[in-house]
RNA sequence: GCUGAUGUAGCUCAGUCGGUAGAGCGUAUCCUUGGUAAGGAUAAGGUCACCAGUUCAAUCCUGGUCAUCAGCUCCA
């Protein structure tokens, strides 16, 4: 089933629309002056989890501020002020807003067509510039809370003037915003940034913006991901190279990244030449095709490579592992046949199922189709996008379909991740490319004996790997899967005479692989049980005088109360079936 | 990069209306040998992000730089 972007709507739309207008409304009273001329309203939509409005005003809002006007917006609220809808011609609605200064709006109606009639809707005694829906009353916003104040550019344009936004949320009911706020703090605890210095897993220092740092745990997670991975491509028939990090610029202005690509992009010299490190890992990939004649018969041909990759990001837009410099991702290059390409990406979309599902992240598909800068022909586009939208079909995906959203060099697929608290991520893609196959000038000797040009495709499944680990932690909010987990089981010894046992425990478990450690610390068991919840550690196995005597081992499952004595063989089963199945309950 | 905010011990934070700083956790040592979420004592730890300026004196005031955070823009 495919579903235009543009269709999705909002049950809570008109609601928060209406907030929004509110807010706008008590901003004018607050700060607007005797004519409302000192504050000038931008657009105010509502938005996924609620609304927001862009506003022009001389005075920095502040925290406080906010708080008088969610004041205010209730007393709005209590008013109870009908809306209503009414218009104007065009030039009648120029004049109403050149007349309040509200020289945004003009700018809004100067976009509309000449014969346009503007809508307006009016709550006591404001009025703004809105094509609607809305609610009846302003009595009907239930609930309401203004979020954050931050910076944003007037029509989202960076040469445009910084306008003052402000958050909000809105629904019919005080449960409602309830759970949302309760949401919002159970993903400010799984935050990624939070979790990743309390579980030791990576640290990023200013010495190197935007370049993590792995810690001994954070590179078990990476090993067990990457392990993973290269078991799923050998399986789907990948074979895996490494190109350079370093490369000639001759390489890059072939590739197309030195014109277009260079403010993202760190260079050095060598003898006095000049090298990009790679933003990317195309170009390697198409040296290492093209370094022996190809057969129709090698296609489809699927290289992969997980490549580490360097590209100068704003630094404003640097965020954990979520949005870094240096990223590794788990690239391949599949170049085939064009009556290959459906196959092909059925096969693709199959592998990245498997995967996604190991980790219980479902998905939803996004197919972007041609922008109107594109290259390539008409037929040429036409046949991949189909065999793109054949694929999903084939598949029975739900996807979206984002119209000319698309690479200039070809269509492409995302996947978006829903994690455990509703939020989506976009991961995986696969996208054609008809440019660097021309570019490189890469051929393959069909049936006929002449040489072809063949269809190339880029895919990600993790994307980046460290974006993924970030994404894995706030899924999992840092109580991993024991096959990734990085230290499996904690041994608690009840006293120092214990101590023996748990180290015979301890060297039988490292010898079958486990993550292991003992807490030899001189503590009660009470905070060693408490130390390894903190750290979310699957197994706490706490031996005492009975343990040793059975042979024992007494299992507390992390995130519960209850134990259960156990004999050491069956632990040790219970763990190998559980890291060969990557169960993901402990 | 832009707008706004923030930067104090390894971590989480308090504090000084200008006279070089403190708590809890963590760490070390000692006592305690304790059965499922924090046993006790003592100690070590800080150029108060960095660089200038004002001042008798700056962690505190001013300016700049860097980093981080919330967004915008951009994106794996």
């Amino acid at each position: 089933m495919a579903l235009k972007k543009s269709e999705i709507k909002d049950a809570q739309l008109p609601l928060r629309h209406t907030a929004s207008h509110i807010m706008a409304q008590a901003i004018k009273r607050l700060y607007g002056g005797d004519d409302g001329s000192q504050v000038k309203l931008a657009i105010g939509p509502a938005i996924e989890n609620g609304f927001y409005y862009d506003i022009d005003m001389e005075r920095k809002l502040t925290d406080e501020d906010l708080t008088a006007i969610e004041e205010e917006m209730k007393k709005i609220v209590k008013e109870n002020l009908p809306l209503v809808r009414s218009t104007l011609p065009r030039d009648r609605a120029l004049e109403f807003f050149k007349d309040r200064g509200e020289n945004y709006k003009v700018e809004l109606v100067e976009n509309l067509p000449e014969d346009a009639e503007i809508s307006l809707y009016t709550q006591g005694e404001f009025v703004d510039l809105c094509a609607g829906p809305h609610v009846e009353s302003t009595g009907k916003v239930k609930a309401l809370k203004l979020l954050s104040i931050a910076g944003a550019y007037w029509r989202g344009d960076e040469h445009n003037k910084m306008l003052q936004r402000i958050y909000g949320t809105a629904f019919e009911s005080k449960d409602q915003l309830k759970d949302y706020l309760h949401m919002l703090e159970e993903a400010a605890k799984r935050d990624h940034r939070k979790l990743g210095k309390e579980l030791d897993i990576f640290s990023l220092h200013e010495e190197g913006p935007g370049f993590p740092f792995f810690h001994p745990n954070g590179m078990t997670i990476r090993n067990e991901l990457l392990n993973y991975w290269r078991e799923v491509h050998r399986r789907y028939g990948y074979q895996e190279i490494m190109t350079p990090m370093i490369l000639n610029r001759k390489l890059w202005e072939t590739s197309g990244h030195w014109f277009h690509y260079k403010e993202n992009m760190y260079f050095t010299k060598i003898d006095e030449q000049d090298y990009a490190i790679k933003p990317m890992n195309c170009p390697g990939g198409m040296l290492v095709y093209k370094s022996h004649p190809h057969s129709y018969r090698e296609l489809p041909l699927r290289l992969a490579e997980i490549g580490s990759v360097h590209r100068h990001e704003l630094s404003g837009a640097l965020h954990g592992l979520f949005r870094v410099r240096n990223f590794t991702q788990d690239d391949a290059h599949i170049f085939m046949t064009p009556d290959q390409v459906e196959g092909e990406i059925q096969k693709t979309i199959d592998l990245f199922d498997e995967v996604y599902q190991t980790f219980g992240l479902t998905y939803t598909a996004e197919l972007s189709t041609r922008p109107e800068n594109s290259m390539g022909s008409d037929e040429m586009w036409e046949m991949t996008t189909n065999a793109l939208q054949k694929a999903l079909e084939n598949r029975g995906l739900d996807y979206v379909i984002n119209e000319g959203d698309g690479a200039f060099y070809g269509p492409k697929i995302d996947f978006h991740l829903h994690d455990s608290i509703g939020r989506t991520w976009q991961c995986g893609t696969i996208q054609l490319d008809m440019s660097l196959p021309e570019k490189f000038d890469l051929t393959y000797v069909g049936e006929d004996g002449e040489k072809h040009r063949p269809i190339m495709i880029h895919r990600v499944v993790y994307g980046s790997i460290e974006r993924f680990i970030g994404i894995l932690i706030e899924h999992f909010a840092g109580a991993f899967p024991i096959w990734f987990a990085p230290i499996q089981i904690k041994i608690l010894p009840i006293t120092d005479a214990h101590l023996e046992y748990a180290r015979a425990l301890e060297k039988r478990f490292f010898v079958l692989g486990f993550r292991v450690e003992v807490d030899d610390r001189n503590e009660k068991t009470g905070k060693k049980i408490r130390d390894a919840q903190v750290m979310k550690i699957p197994y706490s196995l706490v031996v005492g005088d009975k343990e040793v005597e059975d042979q024992t081992v007494n299992v507390r499952r992390f995130g519960k109360k209850e134990t259960e004595t156990i004999g050491v063989d069956e632990f040790i089963e219970m763990m190998k079936e559980k890291i060969a199945t990557k169960d993901r309950e402990y």
